[in-house]
DNA sequence: ATTCAATATGCAATTTATTGCATATTATTC
DNA sequence: GAATAATATGCAATAAATTGCATATTGAAT
């Protein structure tokens, strides 16, 4: 249901291509909304389509054109809109987990190797958030104060990242008996 | 990817109508795995049809009679092929978190009363793993050997669930400001 | 009797997401 | 000069998920 919104909240910060965004969902805000890049650029001409956005093209040196999207006052509304309404639960596919639930066709070896590959990928991920986190320490406190919500969702991804770590020495307790 | 194989994974612990399905996934399961009984019915007929499960209409008393389905000799094999493979990063959806990554146009208010709705949610699933954990704990020895690996996936979501509500805790005080 | 909740299943239509191509530019490296 | 990586965008087809109905049985409560 907000593939849609979440293009609109980033381009309320900023405008931004569909690379630009792509990169995002890479990175900072793909950390809790998916996307891959050809559901985004399809969202793009939808929201177009609806004059949610305008689309501009932009000549660059060094670099292929690129289509920089605004957000325009339509969908600044519809933006607002959906902010006021109650936010929707998360939902969680996590295949590992179902695995686990079942895997008494594995031996403990298997599902091992399996959560130590996530548990590398997991520690990555904390890793980059914690560097994340020094930077925003070392903010002014004018900056700090405007960064404050992006911050909070940085702390969300590191306490649920860590929480999933301390997970993965139980597990690999319990399965290496 | 695979509502597919969570499906044969439960099937494959215990035959059960599609009705029983959706109740798990609505509790146990369901926890790592979102599914809606449509998608459910239509995952069943699929399968059927690819001859991984067969059904077996089971008149009862008391209640409309059900439709049972057990997982075939070939769906156990394309399940077992399943657990074999590496398992795909979990994937998250969270719009409370994209709500709060922009969400300066809202007042501090307004999002503390969207993360106390999510926190009364939390709070609530917590306290019934909480439960199911206590109860794992009175099984004799070998009883808990036998449920070894769902505990496993109980732990994990006790685990997320705790931080997730010190991240309110977080929150609360971030935004009480 | 009638309403309500739980049980039990499904069709049809639409919206979203995924997969598999496909293309083009520029900078850098070999 | 040729290969590679990063930038940048897209079509077409399929698969998966969601929404909005729609129906039927039974037990328990009012």
């Amino acid at each position: 249901m907000s593939l849609k919104h979440a293009i609109l909240v980033m381009l309320d910060k900023e405008p931004s291509s569909g690379y630009d965004l792509m990169k995002q969902f890479n990175s900072g805000l793909g950390y809790f909304w998916n996307a891959k890049h050809q559901q985004i650029y399809q969202q793009l001409k939808k929201l177009s389509e609806d004059a949610l956005i305008t689309c501009e093209e932009e000549p660059q040196h060094g670099k292929p054109d690129k289509k920089v999207y605004r957000i325009t006052e339509k969908g600044q509304q519809v933006l607002k809109q959906w902010l006021h309404e109650p936010s929707v639960p998360a939902k969680i596919n996590d295949a590992l987990l179902v695995k686990i639930w079942g895997g008494h066709h594995l031996t403990p070896k298997a599902l091992l190797k399996d959560i130590t590959e996530h548990k590398n990928r997991h520690t990555e991920t904390l890793s980059s958030l914690r560097q994340l986190e020094r930077a925003f320490h070392d903010l002014s406190d004018a900056e700090k104060m405007h960064y404050q919500l992006p911050f909070l969702t940085l702390r969300r991804g590191i306490l649920g990242e860590e929480a999933w770590l301390k997970w993965a020495q139980e597990a690999e307790n319990t399965l290496k008996k």
